[in-house]
DNA sequence: CTATCTTATCGTATATTTACGATATAAGAT
DNA sequence: ATCTTATATCGTAAATATACGATAAGATAG
């Protein structure tokens, strides 16, 4: 009974399941289009256009920060996020490296 | 305090938020890798492979499989799984279309 | 200084996930 | 028919996630 067996793997499997868990949740894929589709990454709006509370938000918020796919300045009385996109092509293509190449070996040499 | 509020978004947000949960896990991305590498999609030899106990492997691969990205078929006492690349291409370019366009918009219009 | 507005954090309830051992199931071997 | 062998499922404990209201913290306005 022993639980949280993450760190017997590797860093890149434990980096990209980090990835995949920041977005396993649709209001926080909801905010990154936000994020993207904005120029000006304003935090309140978020919580505007989402059904959620802002104190759900902003915990979303810190997820998405925490992950590395979202950066966060303070800006007066209010914060601003946008999206790290380097952090989120670094996964992307970390994403695609590990399933597109090995696809083209064997994609048919299955059960 | 009403949980599970995921219904209130869009049903394609909800698929990417499935998808990404299923990767969510190191255990399931290094499942996938093992499957993605062997031409034979034996059972068994993921168990062998991981730090895991027989009934956990069992239980991640029965969520990859929930969540489509892998398939399963009896092959006599055993179990044969393999990648489902159709719905992993899918998901993969639902994915890449969400943010690689919208990236392009506005990379640097941000706080 | 006080009021207000914005966001973050705390406390908390419930749901879900993760993990294991034990057991069931189902096929092949003896 | 019985014994392995392989896998799935059940039961269960602990960790983590989700959500909200309440409250704190920090900045600007008056």
């Amino acid at each position: 009974m022993a639980f949280h067996k993450k760190e017997a793997f590797t860093q890149k499997e434990q980096d990209l399941a980090n990835f995949a868990k920041a977005m396993s949740h649709p209001a926080r894929i909801a905010i990154l289009k936000v994020l993207a589709q904005r120029n000006e990454c304003i935090c309140g709006e978020i919580v505007a256009l989402l059904p959620l509370a802002q104190s759900t938000v902003s915990q979303h918020l810190k997820e998405l920060k925490t992950a590395g796919l979202v950066d966060g300045s303070v800006d007066g009385p209010r914060s601003c996020y946008c999206i790290n996109w380097k952090a989120f092509e670094k996964f992307n293509s970390e994403f695609n490296f590990l399933f597109t190449n090995l696809k083209v070996k064997n994609e048919k040499a299955c059960c």
